[in-house]
DNA sequence: TGTAGATCTGCCCTTGACGTCAAGGTCGGC
DNA sequence: GCCGACCTTGACGTCAAGGGCAGATCTACA
């Protein structure tokens, strides 16, 4: 028999929402497009979250505001990443061949590449963007101290 | 009599939104919310935009996509950038104080700021993120470099 | 053991940002 | 002066991402 681990307390939906800084309701809908899984639920159906859960949480909610994913391809990123995960946890496993986990793990680096790309992408852009507002904030800079030199009438 | 000057010709909606890699209903749509108003209707009114025009639709497009505003958002900080332009183009205008014209650049440049500050916030996090994303894809290649060292059965 | 909260599963509603369709008006070339 | 392409307003539809409610259930604690 596999002996109980008492492990970190895992947290019901309420704190678990609470702590991720996300609606209960997010919690479930997120659940029910398959991006997150409660680690376990109470033998009457309640949700328990872990603390791995909620980092999982906080990490759909970076690709939703940082890069502006929705949350179909936010459940690819994060598919390809639990299959690194996994390829890294049984990665010396015997029953599959060495090129085929080669294969794995070449496709899942392929996968994160592109992820790099679009945030490369994002970067540059706002790079841009910021030097154009601060551009901006220096020309208003130079108006303001132009008043300050030679008052008005 | 005010001459018609010919100037750049301007666009009808479908070439604008071409142009503007954007659809007509969302040009209709921006300036049904005041983001944009099209420079000249004809006799009949039919929209006509200008250069100036579509270079606004393509900053809403970036402060959507880059910086995930939603267009509420977005015409506040438009609303921002036409005032400092406003401000630029009089700044000598008699009729309005020294002080008060002072007044409303420094609250253009903090407003300014805030995006800025903003932009900010957001590259840090972007950073941080592209350099998880870098350390798992190096993670991988150290794995796939194993493998290529060390056959499998 | 009983009760107050916390949660459960449906299920329909809302919001933002458009898409789409209808019924008609306009423009430019011939 | 007419025709086909383009455009107008208005109204309704859609899709993602949840919000919110009802009615039942569960859990913890006195």
């Amino acid at each position: 028999m596999i002996a109980q681990e008492a492990g970190p307390p895992l947290l019901g939906i309420g704190e678990a929402a609470a702590h991720a800084g996300v609606s209960e309701r997010a919690l479930r809908y997120y659940q029910q497009l398959g991006l997150i899984t409660p680690s376990a639920r109470t033998p009457g159906g309640m949700r328990r979250y872990s603390e791995d859960n909620l980092a999982r949480v906080v990490r759909i909610r970076e690709l939703q505001s940082l890069l502006g994913l929705n949350l179909e391809e936010i459940g690819a990123v994060l598919a390809n990443e639990d299959r690194l995960a996994e390829l890294r946890r049984v990665y010396r496993a015997e029953g599959t061949a060495a090129e085929r986990r080669a294969e794995l793990i070449a496709e899942g680096i392929a996968l994160q590449e592109e992820l790099r790309a679009t945030i490369d992408a994002k970067l540059t852009r706002l790079h841009g963007f910021r030097d154009d507002v601060d551009a901006t904030i220096e020309r208003m800079r130079k108006l303001l101290a132009e008043f300050a030199g030679a008052p008005g009438p």
